[in-house]
DNA sequence: ACTAATCTCCATAGTTACTATGAGGTCAAT
DNA sequence: ATTGACCTCATAGTAACTATGGAGATTAGT
């Protein structure tokens, strides 16, 4: 298949395609006689490993290892384990850090609601800071 | 007082102070007579409002009206409220989204635990795509 | 068979929100 | 007077793409 249908099959762009390949995520293809790639299933089992890596918040640099993991296919659990360890750790904290924000968020709301427009506090008193 | 000093209140480098400044979030310092900025408590109010609206998640372009509307403390509120309450919606569905990736990293991460090392399904297979 | 729309290629620049680097000037202390 | 810490400005790098532009190839419709 020609790029055009690889970027559909896995939703997303050929320009990302072609990124992912200038970057060494993904193996290039063979050419036609004119100049077009052509794309077999491989590629397209590939490049939906990379998006599914890429959702569940994996970097390039973790991308780069989890694919050259499925290179050997034998000897890779422990470390994709690992990887997957930290991965989740740091989703916990982010999920962490949002519900901060939802707090914080909430309370600016609420500010907001009980102070018709010409009492507004401003911003930077909801965020308690003192003016000069 | 001068950049460094801003820097260490407010717990940013004093690039992204420079950076601020550039970009037109930050309003110009007065220069002493060596070149140097001179910074006063408008400069501090105005980088800690910065900050705290960036861990809020607000983006530049939210931020940038943020601080149009402290500037016109009467009539704001209305539209802090409507910003706000947008920011919220999305952190939710942040949150949301996180706590999906929880779930499948939970998955990877058990199956990568019931399989020795040489029965260890690749990551491939982990996130069911066909081989080729 | 011709034309117009679509697709492909490659290279470069733009995005967000900064951080890093480098050359050069300044200030405070020894 | 010289060391070291700090300042200035400009440019380049980061992640992870997206957008743009020009030129050639292919395909669909007439």
């Amino acid at each position: 298949m020609k790029i055009g249908e690889l970027a559909k099959l896995t939703q997303c762009h050929p320009e990302t395609i072609r990124y992912y390949q200038k970057i060494g995520l993904l193996f290039e293809p063979d050419k036609d006689q004119s100049g077009y790639g052509r794309y077999n299933h491989d590629h397209l089992a590939h490049v939906r490993l990379l998006r599914r890596s890429k959702e569940l918040g994996f970097s390039q640099t973790q991308m780069r290892e989890l694919i050259s993991l499925t290179a050997t296919p034998g000897g890779s659990c422990q470390r994709v384990h690992e990887l997957t360890v930290r991965q989740l750790a740091s989703v916990k904290e982010k999920i962490l850090h949002l519900q901060e924000i939802t707090g914080a968020l909430n309370k600016l709301k609420v500010a907001c609601e009980e102070n018709t427009v010409d009492e507004c506090p401003t911003l930077v008193d909801m965020l308690s800071f003192t003016k000069s």
